[in-house]
DNA sequence: TTCTGGCATATGGTATACCAGAGAGATGAA
DNA sequence: TTCATCTCTCTGGTATACCATATGCCAGAA
């Protein structure tokens, strides 16, 4: 059978350059390190507008996006500056995720069906047997699927959503405390109580074990770390 | 002791007029009924710059930002509307509320002191002794700062600060379920033993109240409301 | 009468010009 | 040499003009 009608995709064009500066400017504030010492936090307007060819309205728009998203900081008169999130901040948002986590896991011992929960399991398979501490780079990857994972499965858009959005802050923390101490060592094996509780679909146990990873992680920071403020 | 001094009112004029006009319309969208059949939901940008006598250019700045909010959808080349939550997204919100709010009410058990979880209880004083009905307006207002109050106390910023952007789209939908069926009446038996629970310092059995407090909205919701969609 | 194509118009998107306040560096007096 | 003040420049804030496209109306042809 011949397709006799012609058939055309129906091209998206939409994104507004706004939309574009926004996705743009958000990916490269998450991918550089706005810890470091020498982090160049200052957004120049003119500056930026110039090195994307465009002008500053649609430019300024996207800022306000990121304002509104707690990225950035607008100062009239001064300036725009990459925000640097304090301690407090950080441990807060530690405590929203667990909350959001934890009630991740408590839907997905509900409604998931068996199939994705096992999948979950296949994600640690080739760490088992010690070979963490050799992998941590792509360990520490995994341990983010794994969390993002729980959210998607939890069929609540709302709730992954929110959790990207304080991930966006975490990412760096995270990626620094992945190896200190016996985290990952404990971090597996947490991560497999909670992969067990959910598979028994127990729904109480559930809910606490991810809670309580994520508070570990909080007071892990509250302890351990030193370079925010 | 005569004042020698001209004081004024240090006036925050530092408000930028992008700021103004987000929180003015801001209240606005949420002052009106956007679920009424002959809700005006598409707001004309130059018509709005007009009557408040600014330039469009801040204006559509603080659009975006509501935009980002989720309360209005901007689609380019045809306006700007306010945008009417689905149930499903509604549904979703009670869910994320939950979350939050029930991680509030563990933090209370843990951090805070006698006299705050003491003023939750003057709070209802006023409707012992069955005049819930009578006062159903009153009640429904003092419903509301009972929930505001939880968030506060658990002394987590960012909690009170993202469960307040949902109650933003919840506030009309709440409005509405308190005086049906003996929601009212439950209603202030869920909260007294809430309170009881956060008095004894019970953590789990404070969280787990709150949670399915939230939670029978959620089903209310859900089983009762038709207007949505 | 009905359908098609063009045109007027309204709307959001973008570019640009100008404004006002903050800061740094210059400059002059003590 | 030091400190106060002035000015110049840099930055974000605002206004306005222009652009491109979605929509609806209307004329003309079948």
């Amino acid at each position: 059978m011949s397709v006799v009608e012609l058939v055309v995709r129906p091209i998206n064009e939409d994104l507004s350059l706004k939309e574009k500066i926004y996705d743009s400017l958000k990916e490269a504030i998450c991918n550089m390190n706005i810890y470091a010492e020498n982090a160049q936090l200052r957004l120049d307007e003119r500056r930026l507008a110039e090195q994307l060819a465009i002008s500053r309205t649609p430019l300024r728009e996207a800022l306000a996006c990121l304002e509104q998203d707690g990225l950035v900081n607008i100062v009239p008169r001064r300036g725009v500056f990459i925000v640097r999130k304090t301690k407090e901040e950080i441990l807060e948002m530690i405590t929203v995720w667990a909350a959001l986590e934890s009630m991740a896991a408590r839907l997905i011992t509900l409604h998931a069906d068996d199939a994705e929960i096992a999948s979950l399991k296949k994600m640690f398979t080739e760490f088992e047997g010690g070979q963490i501490r050799a992998h941590i780079d792509e360990y520490s990857e995994t341990n983010i699927r794994f969390h993002q994972a729980i959210l998607n499965m939890s069929s609540c858009k709302l709730l992954k959503e929110l959790a990207d959005n304080l991930f966006i802050h975490m990412r760096s923390i995270r990626a620094r405390t992945i190896s200190e101490d016996d985290r990952p060592d404990r971090s597996i094996i947490d991560h497999m109580n909670i992969i067990h509780a959910l598979e028994d679909r127990d729904t109480e146990l559930a809910e606490r074990l991810v809670r309580e990873h994520s508070l570990n992680l909080a007071d892990h920071v509250n302890t351990h770390i030193d370079y925010l403020d």
